[in-house]
DNA sequence: CATGAATGAGTCTTCATTCAT
DNA sequence: TATGAATGAAGACTCATTCAT
């Protein structure tokens, strides 16, 4: 929120970034057409026409938003999972887990309602979203879960399909925070639901020991 | 969508759901700002004034359109619940399915990412949809999987977590078509979205294996 | 209020003048242009339509109203000074008095505030009001005022302008009933405040004792 | 209105009284409902959303009209009161003078017919000026009256309701001038009508004459 | 005669964007 | 570069009046 800086010469090259970081705020918490562009350019502490020195319009505020902000997170998951040489359980835990951390916990969470709600009505920010993040998101779920069918961690499943069902519950709980979760009499206790998320995830993605065999009980773990 | 029909009489009674019809159908595509009441007006085949004599104003449409159709499909699956005696997993895979059928398949699945979208902008509407519908659907399926729970079909869960969790994909589901689902190359199989979700969620929640050998009691949460 | 009469004829013939006392009603509450058809009708026991049977448009109603109430009372102030034979004082508080009672206790009593409002926007409605009421008021103060001057009662005054400044009062306690004497902590003691009106109207017209000649003081009030 | 100016920044300054200006104009033309924010927009050489960069609404509007012109005027004849030490018949004379001269002359005299017009409809509008323009000016009237009457120079009076009736003609007055006034012949001429209000006022309030002769003044009150 | 459903022009207010300074 | 005043199109809602029944 614009930390006040002595300088002035500094405060310039800032400029941008506070504004993406105001706009970010206000985006996750109204929305982006209830999203005043004079209330970003207050919450940046600049003055109407200053934004547009540096965006041409409000959805390029929105573009820019997504590109400094949301899209080095996909990155550091994908980051991840190349690094990664644990069991396929291990990795989705600790890929949810990120993802929530470094989404879920901050204002990013505020993006999916956001895209969600005004999608139809902004079909240019729409398909930039569904480029940019949506596709990379799906991919990157995609392979953890074919990481652990390969290893046999999981069971086999139709991959392309259970990514959708593995990412719901996250994205929900984001969409959540940032509409209805108001209305609860107590708040989420993320921690709590992000425990059963992955839970129920990893049981009805485990592969079952095969009980019927039991001699199958040394196989799999490949 | 307004049907010429001969006289004026009849036309009259039908006005209110002719109204609704066409309002439901806008909600859905455009959500509940964008969505102008001249537009409903028109797509229901009357002029400016005429939805105001049967609805206060667009907030109130709204929540008729909730109470007209999609309150009723709650009602649908509690009746469904309470003649019910088969399996915890038959139950849980009828109630989604009923649920998707009647709802995502329908405009209805609109009004999810409407609320979302809108609740922080239209505290009353939020506050309405939350306490008839939310409230209603969420305690539904808590039922749901305590009766699995208690028949000894389910793992012993966290049950109000995990309704949220088994909630997340159906709703996601909704959200999609009705989003960034328009973006996608190939549209969503929504039966194989609907059977990876049910596979997903019966084999996370499904009790392990009790094997007529007791000894193997101490071996499951491996 | 439209009392319920069990015949259908009967009402039938009583239609326009319940129709008049509605519309006086909510003439008197609300004004001309906030006064809605719809609740004149309603609040007379007919539906939208029935109005428009017996009066053209809203301003017939309004003229209608004006003859049938306000100007009766008028031709009653006019039938009480041709039949007078006492003092100009009495006549005066006599005329002020009846006046009060037969329009300033009713409903006509918002007719004042109404015309003043609204002559602006409807110069048919001012003009119609103006040469049927307020020319004929005027002249009937007027000659009140004579009949006290020629009698020696009064001083010899500007008869047309006093005339006025004799009326203000009255009519400014009727317009107050009407609009701001609802924000007034205690509500206005109608005979308080009529009375206090007459005390300083006839001290102010009344012929002065003429002191300076002793022998005077005898004369007045003959 | 608007009197064009070369610069711009020169302007701006100038717009919320420039703004003020074509409201208070319109506003005693039409009234407060009738009265178009585009006109007020346009009379004061702006376009229709430039009015509300200064007030948030025309109830705004309105009230910044009173504040800025109206309430003015009521602190002029406080100071006058305050400062004035002839006889009681003097001040009152002075007090009505000065206020017709800076409010019955100018565009506030409209103000009184809009707010008796309007009152019902607007109740906040009725609220603030009863409380920050009537009871103010009641109170001043009061003292005028109990200055008389302390000196001397009144008779004794009911001085709250005295207020009232004093207080009539000159709204009255006001009142006229921007309603049926305009339906008659002549226009009213505004000098001779206030003589007749104050020599009637003065000559009801005046302390009948007290000869040099002390024992007159058993006589009186007759 | 009466009904009451329908019409549709009219007005306040909002806000992304521009551009003179 | 930055400012911030101004633009003006767009949309919810009202209500007098009409007219098919």
């Amino acid at each position: 929120m614009a930390t006040v800086v002595k300088g002035w010469t500094r405060r310039k090259e800032a400029r941008p970034a506070e504004i993406l970081e105001a706009a970010l705020a206000l985006f996750a918490e109204k929305g982006f057409t209830a999203t005043k562009m004079e209330d970003i350019a207050k919450r940046a502490g600049v003055t109407t026409g200053t934004p547009y020195r540096y965006f041409a319009n409000k959805e390029e505020i929105f573009k820019a938003v997504v590109r400094e902000s949301l899209i080095p997170q996909i990155s550091f998951g994908e980051e991840m999972l190349s690094q990664f040489h644990g069991s396929g359980q291990a990795l989705l835990e600790e890929v949810l887990r990120s993802w929530w951390q470094g989404v879920g916990e901050t204002n990013l969470s505020g993006l999916p309602k956001l895209i969600i709600a005004e999608a139809g009505n902004f079909p240019d920010l729409a398909k930039f979203y569904y480029e940019e993040v949506i596709e990379r998101g799906v991919r990157l779920i995609g392979r953890v879960i074919t990481y652990g069918v390969e290893r046999g961690d999981f069971r086999p499943v139709d991959v392309d399909y259970t990514v959708r069902v593995v990412m719901a519950p996250v994205i929900m709980g984001m969409i959540w925070k940032h509409s209805l979760g108001v209305c609860e009499r107590e708040p989420i206790d993320t921690e709590r639901y992000l425990k059963t998320v992955i839970e129920l995830l990893l049981s009805g993605l485990t592969q079952p020991q095969q009980p019927a065999n039991p001699a199958s009980l040394e196989i799999p773990h490949a």
